[in-house]
DNA sequence: ATGTAC
């Protein structure tokens, strides 16, 4: 695959064969060591019918279901394009909430155990069933995918306040629940407020390091301040709905004349009945994600008050994995685009419309979990950001589970993990293992080469405390 | 990511 340097940072695969755009990779030479395959998920991606601007790549670009995982790609929904729902992938919403503390990682020390035995008890997590939420019935669950966050708050599961400070406000508006299959309902059904397994996890951080005071401020979090992630998705019934929509686009694609260099491209135009009930349907996910979000938040606000006396307030919410029906300009021209961000962030700059009152003037915060017993960031949005105001969303896997579990036990981690001052609270050993942080590319790189290519500022650091993981 | 395969 042949790169050319556009830039520091930007990286250009000019067009060939069936590409209708050419590729854009924001990257180093370094964090694309054995990229081969991901990149050519880059060009797969740039023959998709309506595709505008180019198949952008974000630097933690890895290989993914048929778009690469750190993609981003947008199409012109007045112009046959398609939605596809490898462009969002299987962990629809999949995404991460920052709480900031009303306390300091000093006084906060000897509360830590404590806070982590009542997490360990509270949090469900893992594979398979089990949430912090009860359904009474199905009407219940069609509420969860109509109204997100906003509905667990009504029900009494969290702040007014919360809804301010989550993407969409905690509820996407086109959620279409006739959309929503069975078989994702039911697998749904006992999962509501659980973080899963793999990636997902909980953190009690405290921030490290603050680069931009300002922004810092304006989000609420500052130096030595104690914080907790939560890093989930929209469990089985996100993977259901792909599932489901994969399969219904695969079939109706020849009749809309479309053909793909890879099955698991498979797409519909966006105004197609096809493609409006993906939509309808991720946006269900969506909003269940949120209010699985909003739930643990909920739960971890208990255990954080009972154990000790601190309270958490939310610092923002924002999703890696969607398709967003946004207005950008294409060569000058305002268009409605469907913009596919799978494993990328979307990143407001300052002044954005869309952005909450108290945090117009620093942008939008982005977040980004890292590798367990590392480091994770908090972001900001820039001026003339690039690929539709698009960033980074983690660090990426280099290693495939099993190797990761090869290079160290369970065991061995946790003690090495406990020695170094972060307490964890695994579900399973082996899970830990697969988790090595090792395993993954370093967040720091991916982030300072986010910030150098123009696609973010760094606002602030955050290290683990304690871990919470199914 | 995922009742880690239909």
């Amino acid at each position: 695959m042949e790169l050319v340097e556009e830039r520091p940072y930007r990286f250009r695969i000019e067009r060939h064969g069936d590409m209708r755009v050419p590729g854009v990779v924001f990257a180093s030479r370094e964090l694309l060591a054995d990229a081969e395959q991901s990149l050519r998920q880059v060009v797969n991606v740039a023959t998709l019918p309506g595709i505008v601007g180019a198949s952008y790549a974000m630097p933690d670009i890895h290989w993914g279901y048929g778009f690469p995982i750190g993609g981003v790609a947008a199409t012109a929904v007045d112009d046959d394009g398609v939605v596809s729902p490898g462009g969002v992938g299987f962990d629809i919403s999949c995404g991460v909430r920052l709480l900031a503390a009303d306390c300091e990682r000093n006084e906060f020390e000897r509360s830590l155990p404590a806070v982590m035995d009542g997490l360990d008890r509270a949090i469900p997590r893992g594979a398979g069933p089990g949430g912090v939420w009860r359904l009474t019935g199905p009407e219940q669950m069609e509420q969860i995918l109509r109204g997100g966050s906003r509905y667990a708050v009504e029900q009494g599961h969290g702040e007014e306040r919360d809804l301010i400070r989550c993407e969409d406000r905690g509820a996407v508006a086109d959620a279409d629940v006739t959309q929503v299959g069975e078989r994702a309902r039911e697998r749904g059904l006992g999962q509501v407020g659980s973080l899963g397994s793999a990636n997902h996890f909980l953190e009690v951080q405290q921030v490290a390091e603050v680069y931009d005071a300002t922004a810092a401020a304006a989000f609420g979090i500052a130096l030595d301040q104690v914080c907790v992630m939560i890093h989930c998705g929209s469990r089985g019934l996100g993977h259901q709905i792909c599932t489901d929509h994969v399969r219904a686009m695969d079939r109706a694609m020849a009749r809309y004349g479309i053909s793909v260099p890879d099955r698991q491209l498979a797409c519909t135009p966006v105004e197609s009945p096809e493609g409006e009930a993906y939509l309808g349907a991720m946006a269900a996910a969506a909003n269940y994600g949120r209010a699985n979000r909003q739930l643990l938040s909920d739960a971890t606000r208990a255990v954080f008050r009972r154990s000790a006396g601190v309270r958490l307030s939310l610092v923002y919410d924002v999703s890696h994995n969607l398709a967003k029906i946004e207005s950008h300009l294409v060569d000058g021209v305002r268009r409605r685009l469907c913009v596919h961000r799978k494993g990328a962030t979307r990143a407001f700059p300052p002044g954005h419309p869309d952005l909450p009152g108290d945090l117009r003037e620093a942008g939008q915060p982005v977040l980004i979990p890292g590798t367990m017993g590392t480091a994770s960031y908090v972001l900001t949005g820039v001026p003339g950001g690039d690929a539709f105001a698009s960033t980074c969303h983690g660090a990426g896997r280099t290693m495939s589970r099993h190797e990761a579990a090869r290079t160290v036990t369970g065991r061995q981690l946790r003690d090495r993990l406990e020695h170094g001052g972060i307490a964890v609270r695994p579900r399973s050993l082996r899970g830990l293992a697969e988790e090595t942080p090792e395993a993954y590319k370093d967040v720091g790189a991916v982030v300072a080469v986010s910030e150098a290519a123009g696609l973010c500022r760094t606002v602030a650091r955050l290290v683990p405390l304690g871990v919470v993981k199914g």
